[in-house]
DNA sequence: TTGTAGGCGTTATCAC
DNA sequence: GTGATAACGCCTACAA
């Protein structure tokens, strides 16, 4: 592999003008910038970005701290990351957590010695993450989807409590009157968040919070069948279901149909998070669709801008779901 | 940041001493090492892997580049290689190339210069992909999906022949007289292939190839809704179907709603790909199920055997698909 | 505008 | 077994 070196003697110039010209930074003489160019074209040169980030110390990795990728929602927010990343000149460097802390602590401290431009994570827990080790070092980080502890980091994330309102009052109006809410683990903000907004909906349509029609999962496929079928089998018996996400949605409609249960004349059901499939399905499931490609871009934004200017105040953005309302919750 | 230099002062010891207590490779006095993992302790010393990969020119990074990372099936293949990988030691970078050749070409271009350990890809185009400047550069390089031009580089595929000719098999076999092939654009080998055992089914059944029943398109979802309506529209009118892929089913299921065909009464549907939500769509969804998880877990062991010894023969995987027969091909 | 030279933090090669 | 020292390849004051 030639070096900048090579390149400079083959084009009878130093190496710091071939730098210059590589980097377009200070002017050069255009005689040597052609001489250069040609060089660099002769010997194939490419530059040896190792040697540039020890120098620079930094690197044009952004990394993305998630709990799993074969999640969609996940799915179309890395590509709204990537999709800003490349425009801004910077790779993406993928770490699922899987939900698991011990995992997102390595990776933390790996990123770190990485020396990454930038950190967008979607904290596996609010009161447990800790990102303060990245904040010390100087790493922007941006969080999405769940509130950080630590403040002053740039934040994306969803109305939640508004999404899960505008789903259980739309069950409510339909004329369902049990509705049940599946929501996920106790200290996760989303979960939280979400049943939040299925209480206020219960009180302001004049429903009494029944403890039994509230159930919590680990927001995966198993643990919503499980939870669904144990749902079912309470008292009262529900006759309308928000689930608070779409894996475990997935499981949900697995228990609905072994218990030979149909939507919407059993049940209503109503899913956070939008699925690819949601409208094919029949009977079509209705969905509070979140903007997951938009929350990417967004943080990627706020990452690339934090990059350029790490003193800016910190902001925190939210944005809105939307309520997609199919047959899996039109009352016959 | 504290330096290993900073560490060797604080220990009383040399920038070498910490540097092999560090690695473990070399023998060190029990009593210098606790003094140098008291000092890292103490100070919260990290060590700079910029500075590292430049000494030893080499990182501990993947580059895998597929063309979409929202696609299901790359979504599984990208989770298989990223648990191989982190097993490893290793991180994964994500690039994108939305069969875009120029795109990719920037990827390689990129990748070259990040001098990562190696490299997974799903080549855009078997013609045109050129890998030949990673593998001259010495790095190591894993196809999969699609076959390289290049040969000498280690490929994991699935048997698309075998697996369309199943899914073909079980249309005919089931009753359907006049199955159409909805496959892939010209020149993707997977789209070759599974037109290849689609045409050997209907031969080995006795049924003849009719132009007509085939049709190409670009492996998503717009092209396969398109393409569906005009096989729809052709003479003869196809009583079955098999469709190459699974965003390409996401189109064909809307074209057969919109044209109010239902399966399997009016048409036999079969996709090749796995999908999620294949078991929840009424009528459930037949597919050829390919091991997109393990392709990843699969190209990944063959990765860092690579690495590990690079003059080891190339090979090439072939795994072998799961016809899942569910309602949306069985004839009434 | 161009060249010289020093150093980014680490690891590997020497002597000791 | 340990310590000094020289690179790895690039960028950037500073000097010319």
């Amino acid at each position: 592999m030639p070096t900048i070196y090579d390149v400079a003697r083959h084009a009878g110039v130093s190496a710091a003008t071939v730098s210059r010209v590589l980097n377009g930074r200070a002017t050069v003489d255009a005689a040597l910038v052609e001489r250069v160019r040609a060089a660099v074209d002769e010997l194939g040169y490419r530059r040896n970005s190792l040697a540039r980030n020890l120098r620079r110390s930094s690197t044009t990795l952004w990394a993305v701290i998630i709990s799993d990728v074969e999640n969609p929602f996940f799915t179309s927010l890395v590509r709204g990351i990537e999709d800003v990343a490349q425009e801004a000149g910077y790779s993406v460097v993928l770490c699922n957590s899987d939900e698991n802390l011990d995992k997102e602590a390595a990776y933390i401290t790996a990123v770190l010695g990485e020396q990454v431009a930038g950190v967008i994570i979607s904290p596996a827990s609010e009161t447990a993450t800790d990102v303060t080790d990245l904040l010390k070092g100087g790493t922007p980080v941006v969080a999405v989807d769940r509130r950080p502890r630590a403040r002053g980091i740039d934040t994306v994330l969803v109305d939640n409590v508004q999404g899960a309102y505008e789903a259980t009052a739309h069950l409510l109006e339909q004329g369902y009157e049990r509705v049940a809410c599946l929501t996920g683990p106790e200290g996760a903000t989303t979960a939280d968040q979400r049943l939040e907004g299925y209480c206020n909906a219960l009180r302001s349509h004049g429903y009494e919070y029944s403890p039994s029609l509230v159930c919590r999962a680990d927001f995966r496929e198993r643990g919503g069948f499980e939870a669904t079928l144990s749902l079912l089998d309470g008292d009262p018996c529900p006759d309308g279901l928000f689930v608070a996400n779409n894996l475990m949605t997935v499981g949900a409609l697995e228990a609905l149909a072994q218990r030979r249960l149909s939507t919407p004349q059993d049940l209503g059901l109503v899913c956070f998070d939008e699925i690819p499939w949601a409208d094919l399905i029949r009977p079509s499931l209705t969905t509070v669709a979140q903007p997951a490609y938009e929350i990417g871009r967004r943080a990627g934004e706020l990452l690339a801008r934090r990059i350029a200017d790490p003193t800016r105040p910190a902001g925190a953005l939210m944005l809105s779901t939307e309520l997609k309302a199919r047959e899996s919750s039109s009352r016959p």
